[in-house]
DNA sequence: TTTTTATATGAAAATATCGTCATATATTTG
DNA sequence: CAAATATATGACGATATTTTCATATAAAAA
């Protein structure tokens, strides 16, 4: 008799872990964990990329719950909203150090 | 003068997360982790998946590092091979119960 | 009020991932 | 050797993700 494994319960984890899984998001998540609040222009400079794609990304984040952003003027200022993502990162470097 | 953040720092970090984010490839994760060595039969019962599919997963998470395999008689057995990977698990479930 | 600046949005193209199916290979057993 | 069991492989369709481009909206400045 086999001890059978619920595949939902991975469903939640892998859905953050997708969300992150991407070279501009993460270098994105890095940027708020530094910077407490950055416009959408500081990001597209830092990251040295097309507003709207900088944009799409940080809307997804946003979408699903990393991320919160605030009107200030003119400006859009995104900041992190699950801060717990960070120790992933960490975690995430100390793996990759083992390549 | 802007500081800026290159994202090729980021893609390994992006690769690893990417394999990992997945469903039952989280929950092979977690297997191999409670378990030291499995067969892909086995690991296909626990997870009541076709073998095919299970398959292709153990060999693209090998491919990039994550599992390894030794063969045993008739058996293929997976294990762990980048061991770091559990602490990641255990931050995303910290990120998740905030949800 | 026109122009400029900052950001969002939506569609479309390009690309990548996932699951399935049929089949191949390797090992063991009869 | 033939059959059975365990695993891998490759192609294909379905689907999802990523990027780009053109444009919309909203606030500020002229």
């Amino acid at each position: 008799m086999v001890q059978e494994i619920n595949l939902e319960k991975f469903e939640k984890a892998a859905f953050i872990l997708k969300t992150v899984a991407h070279p501009m998001r993460l270098a994105i998540v890095e940027l708020l964990n530094a910077n407490e609040s950055l416009s959408v222009n500081e990001i597209c400079e830092k990251l040295n990329s097309e507003q709207s794609l900088v944009s799409h990304h940080l809307i997804n984040m946003k979408l699903k719950g990393i991320l919160q952003s605030s009107r200030e003027g003119q400006f859009i200022n995104y900041s992190l909203k699950l801060k717990e993502i960070n120790n992933l990162l960490d975690c995430v470097e100390n793996c990759t150090c083992h390549f």
